[in-house]
RNA sequence: GGCGCGGUGGCGGAGUGGCUACGCAGCGGCCUGCAAAGCCGUGUACACCGGUUCAACUCCGGUCCGCGCCUCCA
């Protein structure tokens, strides 16, 4: 079976056809760095994890390159370095390395290029002075602004129309727009903002021309997938395909739309006013990463997520199953199983390919494949030795190996004695510290909880 | 108000026009000194109301509920 992709610009799921199979391209929107990733930031990370996976896995690892953008240059950044006096460039690298780490604790593979904004500013100026040039963009009050009447195609991608748009628009609109639809590419910045030299003066690149830019320059003009949350597609999404079509002369721009279903938290949507985000580095204090990752590929990656800690619990002992069947039967270097390909092909489909991961595990023939099947999911990676001892999550502290040990040879020569109250009391001890026993016909093994 | 998405058994969550996934929890059993783990068995759910059909949870229409976006806010 073909990979099947449900690509937003078309609203149906469709054979993916690359535009080249030894250069499949792939852009996703990554994030802006002024505060730690949040779980809903998580969520696109981790869902085109999948698809980077499955890329690689049917073309050929060389034969895919990932491009995932680091926003370092936005008005949320400077406002967040105004209030707490940190300097812009501290608090962007700052930010940028803690999301690189957490994402890495998910078990997100590195994207083949990661873009810095503030790297691009030149291809973002040549943009926009093309755009000019071209008529699709006009100068206004120190801001360049995109020409949405000059773009027949506006709104295809978010499926709505202009007059709805500005019907629906809730915002003042700038006295300078020439059309309320028409969005900023440059501003003006003041002293105090960073700002680079532009044959507008002194400004800034709006939002949206950063990912035109950089985008082109690392996967040309036209590539293969375009990533990213739900909530991008308007107006963030529709802006990029109006500036690169216009700037390219029509060509276009992406094949392939795709959109991440939104984040839920505990039932609530996820708000800053209720404050009831949980950022990624948070839960990592309590959970291992690869239970958060699980936790998110359990639904669909275009349905919408209710993120609980509970949920995240039902994960980890999933992921105690997969683990133990895995250590049961130490797996061999093997293929993946083609069940759980069919279900990643079939517009990765996550959660049913946790069905088959279950079902190699049952026993049978077909567990070694279980090793190859999870590395395909970004999952079981670790050695299971590790993870039930805690050591896979860095969460080892308490009793060390050693206490515990004795601890259990107490408990032994007690059973020999046939004191079960000693004996019983002592694993309860442990159990307080979270450390589970189990009696096996090779003696007793232990794992935290 | 406009556009879009979703509502499946106690929970999570796939899928299909007719043959009742899967995981967790629960219950019963085997095993165990007792547990834990494992194994076996067990649960006829699909928001509501109409319609189409021999047959709908699955198709169509409407209602209700939840959620996202509606331009400088990622």
């Amino acid at each position: 079976m073909p990979i099947q992709l449900f690509n937003t610009l078309k609203r149906i799921k469709e054979d993916f056809v690359p535009i080249d199979p030894e250069r499949v391209r792939m852009y996703v929107c990554g994030p802006t760095v002024y505060d730690f990733a949040h779980i809903g930031n998580a969520r696109p990370v981790v869902a085109f994890d999948i698809l980077y996976r499955l890329l690689r896995e049917t073309y050929g690892v060389d034969h895919v390159i990932y491009a995932r953008n680091i926003t370092d240059v936005d008005d949320k950044i400077i406002a967040r370095a105004a209030e707490s006096g940190e300097k812009i460039g501290d608090l962007t690298q700052r930010t940028e390395l803690a999301f690189l780490d957490d994402m890495g604790s998910l078990g997100a593979m590195v994207p083949d290029i990661q873009p810095r904004a503030t790297e691009h500013i030149a291809g973002m100026v040549t943009m926009i002075a093309d755009l000019i040039k071209s008529g699709h963009a006009y100068v206004a009050e120190d801001h360049v602004l995109f020409n949405v009447s000059s773009y027949d195609d506006y709104g295809h991608l978010s499926g709505r129309n202009r007059d709805e748009m500005i019907a629906g628009a809730r915002v003042e609109i700038a006295p300078y727009k020439q059309d309320p639809a028409d969005f900023v590419l440059w501003k003006p910045s003041a002293e105090d903002q960073p700002g680079w030299d532009s044959p507008w003066g002194r400004g800034r690149p709006g939002w949206h021309i950063e990912c035109s830019a950089m985008s082109e320059k690392h996967l040309g003009r036209t590539f293969d997938i375009h990533g990213g949350g739900q909530d991008l597609i308007f107006p963030h999404h529709e802006n990029e395909v109006a500036q690169s079509t216009c700037a390219h002369g029509g060509e276009t721009f992406v094949n392939y739309w795709l959109h991440n279903g939104y984040v839920m938290v505990e039932g609530e949507k996820m708000s800053k006013s209720l404050g009831n985000f949980y950022t990624v580095h948070d839960l990592l204090d309590e959970f291992p990463g690869e239970a958060i990752r699980l936790a998110l590929l359990k639904t669909h990656y275009r349905k919408p997520l209710d993120f609980t800690k509970g949920g995240l619990q039902n994960a980890k002992m999933d992921l105690d199953k997969l683990y133990r069947a895995l250590k049961e039967t130490p797996a061999q270097s093997s293929a993946p199983s083609n069940k759980v390909m069919e279900a990643l092909k079939d517009d990765l489909n996550t959660p049913l390919a946790m069905t088959y991961m279950f079902e190699l595990a049952q026993g049978g023939g077909a567990r070694d494949q279980l090793l190859a099947s999870g590395k395909l999911l970004g999952i079981l990676q670790h050695d299971p030795e590790d993870w039930f001892k805690g050591k896979a999550s860095g969460d080892d502290g308490g009793l060390s190996d050693t206490d515990i040990d004795d601890l259990i040879e107490k408990r032994k020569q007690a059973r020999v004695d046939k004191d079960f109250a000693l004996s019983d009391s002592l694993r309860d001890e442990l159990q307080n510290q979270g450390i589970i026993l189990e009696d096996g016909a090779q003696g007793t093994t232990w794992r935290r909880s």
